[in-house]
DNA sequence: TTGCAAAATCTTGTATACAAGTTATAGATA
DNA sequence: TATCTATAACTTGTATACAAGATTTTGCAA
């Protein structure tokens, strides 16, 4: 027996993790059996998958869980783009010790974390703090909030895109080097940074290639 | 009787316009004998209107539309603003004469909407419509969405600043300004006006005075 | 074997009875 | 009258039976 919250948060987890690939079914009475709830409150949890994007419902047929949906990644990798440029330039002319110092702490874990023999799960976790973190400095904690409301397709995308080579070295200087062009004011620096630090090779057809079976038509 | 999703745009639509005002019971039984229709259906839509913040679920105590978030309000004044500079500022180097057609149309439909008896109504559509399209030209209607789906806090505040004088003809000249400055590729007088338009007068303490109780406190 | 049709078995959608918690009310007592 | 208590009447939350539609299976016929 699980509580509504839990269920939600576990299937959550296993849909960005790719546990539950793209188009796995799930199915209402399945579900309400594993978690020994009834269909109701299990139809509520089902609801607020769908609105979030992580399932499709197909009424009166079921429920998958959705493909990954690319237009979805372009749109929310320009949109982080342009939100992380204008905070990341507005925290440099208003940086606090207290948040330098927070920032370098989290980069210090990245290296620690790559060290480590499974380190993707970590360092993913990791990197998000540390994006997160330069909303809540600028006060945009909220935005980062509805971002993460938008985040299933993107934030499948990235582990995917991880996968392809040992990347991690190399987002981990782009973070050094994001944070000392932050100190040091340098605005086209920060903006040519951003940029290219969030589009990674959004362009590669790496995942078309070796994944196209998750990507939506 | 009617469908889900005519109830769901029946209640989306009196929560903005504020014929149901913040505080007002929304109770399941209530509703759904006012829709004929039973409670699982409706808590379908109750539970999207949650989500969707325009209502309050208190378990077991009932649901109330929404108090005005300012917070929210501040948020997506300022989403909003780094958007659509950058969005118009893109335009304003890669315009389409049918763009500007559609653009300028609108503008002549937002004159004759301000000379109605009703103005008011007419107006606010006109000038979503207005922003849709410049997101919609650059390739984002995705992210005018994903802005429309936290738009319940920034949408009645917005109604009510427009309540204090006429300020129609103001905003209309402001909108064939930021269209000139995009034809004519003037950023620096995008930014200032973009972010003057959207801002309005935010730090006036009109709302707080006069609507202090639709306002979350 | 192939094709088609009907029925059985899936799926989610809806109505409803009941559970559990909160609030209001009525009544007794001081 | 005032206050406290118990009960009744509310609220939403859950379980379950049934409805309605989609799909698969089965069996018969050509």
């Amino acid at each position: 027996m699980s509580t509504k919250k839990d269920i939600l948060n576990l299937l959550k987890h296993e849909i960005l993790n790719l546990t539950l690939k793209p188009g796995t079914i799930l199915s209402e009475t399945v579900l309400s059996e594993r978690f020994q709830i009834s269909r109701t409150p299990l139809r509520d949890v089902l609801k607020q998958l769908s609105l979030e994007s992580y399932i499709d419902v197909y009424p009166k047929k079921g429920n998958i869980v959705s493909y990954i949906d690319l237009e979805s990644v372009e749109q929310i990798i320009y949109l982080r783009s342009v939100l992380e440029k204008d905070i990341i330039n507005g925290l440099s002319g208003s940086l606090t010790l207290k948040g330098v110092l927070e920032l370098k702490k989290n980069l210090e874990e990245q290296r620690n974390a790559i060290l480590q023999e499974h380190a993707l799960e970590q360092f993913l976790a990791l990197d998000d703090t540390f994006h997160k973190t330069l909303f809540t400095l600028a006060g945009h904690e909220y935005l980062w909030k509805l971002i993460k409301f938008s985040n299933v397709h993107y934030e499948r995308y990235r582990r995917l895109h991880m996968l392809k080579q040992e990347k991690l070295e190399k987002i981990l200087s782009e973070h050094h080097m994001i944070l000392d062009s932050m100190t040091n004011h340098e605005k086209d620096k920060i903006d040519e940074l951003v940029q290219h630090h969030l589009r990674e090779d959004m362009n590669s057809l790496y995942l078309l290639e070796n994944f196209a079976d998750y990507i939506k038509a």
